[in-house]
DNA sequence: TCATTCGCTTAACAATTTGATAATACAAAT
DNA sequence: ATTTGTATTATCAAATTGTTAAGCGAATGA
């Protein structure tokens, strides 16, 4: 189970390389993370490793079609919440309920202009993808973004607003060191001004709530946190 | 965990009335429960009487359009989870996008078959299993949501609307804190603004109803609730 | 129809929590 | 020893929420 997982991945599989580069060009440029396949097989091979949470599938390709592997990765449960797309030349009815039948998601025929094929995929993923539990883990401790909640070892630690976004910015990337500044602008933005100290008390704060020796201070550059 | 799973309800909207029988007529073969409306207001008045699972927009209709309508529909919670289709003629790429973007799932161009028509709305509800409405337990808590009816330990405790929908909310997803932002978009509805103090008015008035402690506010955030 | 009740919203003020800063102490580096 | 940067503490201002009462309109009922 993937803990943070904002960017969402997308598959796509098609013998046509213009298609391919095309489609993943647009996708891209809206913010998502991208692989291609070429052929069926590999469509199965990358879905595995890929772990997508969305797979376009042309259904005439050489090897397994788009169907067949449709039908493959239903059978898995791991893909069974995946959202598969047919995206197609194959117009005809009969193909098309198949299609669906396998237990596609959608089916769109080609040609399809860029910009509607992007407004289904977020339409898709504006319904159906379940939002991030939020819940960062580090060990023993818990971040519950959604909760508001720390926990150690069981126990709850209740902090408050500012040392929350403080201490779920550091967990975020454990190890990075950031710098005074990115911490104001990230936990108190960019429009409000606050003194150097603040920070420091902040951090003080969260120190000593947690009474866990994670925060480190790199002197004259910022912090870092670190279990 | 779903309690109730009832048949299907669809609402189709078309000013054509051979394709409302045809489509009416196919969906029923399919065992689902359909109404139909002539232009967009009625399409409208039979959503909120009938509360559909799906509804199926014709764009261009008499009096309000189906993009207006849709419009209409999303900034109301009651519909924000409600499935909408368009169905049209209008096979341009501006409008396919904006009519995505204005909150439909699914974008079908007239003139489709009525298999394929069926098919899809089959994997849209194959994917989507509508929100309970019936019962909720917390502990010794029941919500029932089709009653509008709390009841602890036996005893029935009546809420108004909003104080219902309040907590309906907060102890859908116990634990997790829901902003200020998150409450009046759900409870209030994205058209309606009100006063900040209006939502600690009605915390307090279910926190008093109830007599129990499992409204938790988190200063700076918002409220969760935890039995 | 008129009166009453109920639910929703707001105003006003109290209570509480949080956040920012100053002042001072401390530690490491030069 | 001096400089530079951080830790700690206490304090005060600001932000946020709790509470009560009151106004208003819609629904209810005689």
């Amino acid at each position: 189970m993937s803990v943070t997982n904002t960017v969402k991945k997308i598959l796509i599989a098609d013998d046509e390389p213009d298609i391919l580069e095309i489609i993943q060009y647009n996708l891209q440029s809206e913010g998502y993370e991208v692989t291609t396949a070429k052929n069926g097989n590999e469509a199965i091979d990358m879905a595995k490793r890929f772990n997508p949470d969305l797979i376009i599938l042309d259904i005439m390709m050489p090897g397994r079609n788009g169907i067949e592997v449709c039908n493959l990765l239903r059978m898995q449960p791991a893909f069974k919440d995946t959202l598969i797309i047919f995206l197609t030349a194959l117009s005809d009815e009969g193909t098309e309920v198949k299609g669906l039948e396998s237990g596609a998601d959608d089916y769109i025929t080609k040609p399809v202009s860029p910009k509607v094929l992007v407004s289904k995929v977020n339409a898709l993923f504006r319904r159906f993808i379940k939002e991030d539990t939020g819940i960062l883990q580090i060990g023993d401790l818990k971040i519950d973004r959604e909760k508001y909640i720390v926990n150690y070892r069981g126990t709850d630690i209740i902090l408050a607003r500012k040392e929350f976004e403080l201490l779920a910015l550091l967990a975020g990337k454990p190890g990075k060191v950031f710098l005074r500044n990115e911490i104001l602008n990230q936990v108190w933005g960019t429009e409000v001004i606050v003194g150097d100290r603040t920070i420091d008390v902040h951090i003080r704060k969260v120190r000593q709530k947690l009474n866990l020796d994670c925060i480190t201070t790199v002197k004259g550059v910022g912090y870092k946190f670190d279990l």
